[in-house]
Parts: structure tokens; C-alpha cells; sequence
DNA sequence: CGTAGCCTACTGGTCCGACCAGTGCACTAG
DNA sequence: CTAGTGCACTGGTCGGACCAGTAGGCTACG
């Protein structure tokens, strides 16, 4: 005992490294969106492996959103601009598999779009202003499937006004999971007409909160808005954990 | 014109059908952490395609988190119990690529683990308020490298009793990617003995405030707290989007 | 001379068969 | 009965093959 300490070797695959590799390349930038990987033919020539190998390291980063190939492309795959698929998809796993409530994401909604909206009310500019504005017009004249578009419209000027790309991508995807997990029980909804006037009635509420630039008041009216249109949505049980947001 | 309506046919590849069905499998709960897939080549068999086929499609699904092959495994492929490592992954490359300022992803830190903050101080059991105190303590008698680890436990009760899975995977995340982020750049660090005096006290208070049910006030002592240790990471044009969260 | 259409040289998707280095278990030799 | 060995599997990698696409050059026709 006491010899030279050892270190548990890692047998790491061949297509791991690659993977590492190319995924190091596209984070840095050296490799930026819409950039052109060799054909798998010839990276198996510059990583010395076989085809089958170089194809399982697409495949992963593919899975990742970093990549696309198209059979007959005459260049090799594309690099991607990154997009919140990769992401989504985890969290509609988490949800699935973790069995998350419909409270739970409606919570994780209303804490992340309350965020937005608190450093909305600060750093927006007039433009966007304005773009919230057309969108709230917009939810009064639409119909039951244009709704969700221009509800989504606004809150997405909402992230991006908060300045944070983080709360901007987030706010996408759980709003997109939370629509999602809805649709599925779609038949227990509730006076869809009702919710909708209510709905606008909030949005206007927030939107002179943002404009006049008190962020706390924007991020209450939004919690109870969010709270209204979907408790009618959520186990009477589940309610009472939403209710712990609206204080 | 006015004939049928067809719709454009999206051509699916073999190995997305099978990461498809077994998917399915897993997160429908047909299929358990724990439980074994079959081998590649019974699987190839099942499926009607060839190794290469399946060996892709296993790819993706050990990407994604859902499963994990061994070499010499007598069994196949094993499902795995849900981890947030791709979660996390997509995160970690989202912050590369999309550039993440280290402001954004404390920004982040601030919402989430204030949320976990109001929600524990209504849900907590005296359980939790009792490995809270002990990870305050902990932190007490840490050095600098175990200082962290207690922080990181204080957290991971306070997300465990906001009783929402989500907020607690994501906290997770985005502390880790955060401390990832930190370490790239600790020979900036100011005077870490002042800091980590200063996050005790701050840690006690919340812990105080946790106690007494006062979630609110909670995070706001939290978002503070949060914002005195980060912010000599922070250049300083990027602190006053934090402080807007601190009202 | 210009253009419409074909043709070829690529691409990725899939299949097959093979070999290697591990692993676990049954069987055997002590 | 136990210790040790070998076998029958596993996944990882390789090489070659074929197919269905695509893009762009080339040819033949107007």
C-alpha cells in the first residue's frame, strides 16, 4: 500500500468522442447554424472509424437539436441555430415520467411568467409596448383557436422584454407543455366564453401594470390571471398549491 | 382543385419508430427503472431491422437519459429511473450557444429558488425545518470546499418541500450549471471569507423567516442573499438587471 | 444560342456478416 | 464443497453492400 494511486480508467466509445468533438466544435462557435459537416464517408476518414460509429455520433447529436441530416443532401449535415426542442422534449419527459401535475407545471408557469413580467415592466421599450398592445386586441377579436396564439404572442414580447434568454426560452416551453397536457382533457373544460372575457379583462390589467411600469402589480394581476383560467382545469385538491402563489 | 385534401407525407426513418415505441413503453410505466430491454439482436429481431437500426435508435434513447447499455451486460439495455442529466444537458448547451450571460442564469437562480422559498414556508413539515438548521450548521464548520455542498443541501430540502417536482429539478440545474459557469472563472473571486460569513448570516435569517411561515419575506432576504454572493462575479453593468429583482 | 430534360455522382438510410473484448454462469476439477 | 475455468452470451466496432433520394452538370432539342 502506498504505491502511486491509481485512477479508475473510464472506457469512453468511439462515438462519444466524436460526439465531444463536433459538440465542442458548435458550442465554441468554430462551427456556427447553418454550417456543413463532412458526409459521413468522409468523417469516417477523419476520425478513423468506421461508418456505423460516425453514424451513431450523428444520431446523438442529432437527438440534441445540434444537428440535421437529409438523405441526397450533397453536403453533409447541417448545423442547426439552436432551438428549445431538445429541451422541450426533456421536460415533456420529466413530465411524463416523473408524473407532474397539471398544478405543478401551472405553478412553474406562473412563477416564470411573473418573473418576466417584473423585469418587463422595467426594461421594456415602447415598441414592444406596442406589440403587447396589438396582441391583447388581437385575443379580443379571435375566435376559440386563434385565442392561444395571441395569448401566447403577448407573453412571448413579455420574455423577450424581460431581457433574460433563459426566462424567454423556459417560459416557451412550459407554456407549451402546460397547452399540451390540456388538450388532453379538453372535454372537462369548463365556460370556455366566460374564461376568455376574463382572460382579455386580466391581460389589459397586466398591460397598463407593464406600461406604467409597476412590476410587482403585473406579476400579481398575472398570477391570479393564470389562476383563473386554469384552476378550472386543476384537481380541487391541486388548487390549493396554486393558491400559495397568489398571496 | 376541390379534389381530396392530402396531406404532406413526412418520411419517418426505421430507428425513430423504435425510439417511438419504446418511449412509449417508458413513459407510460410499461416499463420501470430497473427493467431490462432485450438483447440488440433479440430486439432486431422484434423490430424487423437490422443491428445498425436498433444500435441507433438505442443511441438516442441513452442520450435522452432513458437508458443505459453495459458491454458484456448478460441482460439488454437497462431502463434507467428519470435524471435530470438531460435536462441539464440541454440547459449547459443552451447557455453555450445561446450565449448565457452569468447575470441571466443568477437571474434565473433568484426566481427559482424564491419560488421554492414562498411555497416551503406554507408546505414545510418540521422535518424538513430540522435538515434545513442542520445544513445551516454545516455550512458553519465548512471549509471552502464542503461550504458549498452544505448551500447545495440547504436548497435541495427548501425545493423538496415546496412539493413541486419541476421547481426542484430545475433549481437543480441551474445551480449546478451556474457553479459550472463560476469555476471557469474563480481566479476572479473576491474575498470568499467575508462571502461565505455573510451567506451564513443571510441563510439564517431565511431560515428564520421559513419557520415562521413568512415565505415572502423568504425570498426576498433570499434574492439578496443570492445577489451579495454572486454579484462580485457579475461586471458590473449586468448587476442592475439583477437588482431589478430585488425591489 | 438558350433551355428543358436526362444522367451521373454524390448523399444518407438500411442491411448483412464478422470480429473483439468484456461479463456472468454453469460446469468441472481439485 | 469450493475454487477455478471455460463457454455462451453481451455490446462495441468494423467493412462492405445496396437502395432511394438529391443536385447540378451535361446533352440534346428547339
Amino acid at each position: 500500500m502506498g504505491g502511486p494511486r491509481f485512477e479508475p480508467v473510464r472506457t469512453v466509445r468511439a462515438y462519444e468522442r466524436i460526439v465531444e468533438q463536433i459538440e465542442e466544435a458548435i458550442e465554441s462557435g468554430a462551427l456556427g447554424p447553418g454550417a456543413r459537416l463532412a458526409s459521413e464517408r468522409e468523417l469516417m476518414v477523419q476520425f478513423s472509424v468506421s461508418r456505423s460509429t460516425v453514424r451513431e455520433a450523428l444520431r446523438v447529436l442529432q437527438s440534441r437539436g445540434l444537428v440535421r441530416s437529409r438523405p441526397g443532401d450533397p453536403n453533409g449535415a447541417e448545423v442547426l441555430p439552436f432551438s428549445p426542442a431538445a429541451l422541450h422534449k426533456s421536460m415533456t419527459t420529466l413530465a411524463r415520467v416523473a408524473e407532474l401535475s397539471l398544478s405543478e407545471l401551472v405553478q412553474f408557469r406562473m412563477v416564470l411568467d411573473a418573473a418576466a413580467l417584473l423585469l418587463a415592466a422595467r426594461l421594456r421599450t415602447e415598441e414592444q409596448l406596442e406589440e403587447m398592445a396589438a396582441a391583447v386586441e388581437r385575443m379580443k377579436e379571435a375566435d376559440r383557436d386563434t385565442f392561444s396564439d395571441a395569448d401566447v404572442a403577448f407573453h412571448d414580447v413579455v420574455a423577450r422584454a424581460s431581457g433574460n434568454k433563459l426566462i424567454q426560452v423556459c417560459t416557451d416551453v412550459v407554456r407549451s407543455v402546460v397547452v399540451g397536457l390540456i388538450a388532453g382533457k379538453i372535454a372537462a373544460a369548463p365556460d370556455e366564453e366566460a374564461l376568455m372575457r376574463r382572460s382579455i379583462a386580466h391581460h389589459e390589467e397586466v398591460l397598463a401594470a407593464v406600461r406604467a411600469g409597476d412590476g410587482p402589480l403585473a406579476a400579481r394581476l398575472f398570477r391570479r390571471s393564470v389562476y383563473d383560467y386554469y384552476a378550472g382545469y386543476v384537481p380541487e385538491e391541486e388548487r390549493i398549491a396554486l393558491q400559495a402563489l397568489l398571496e
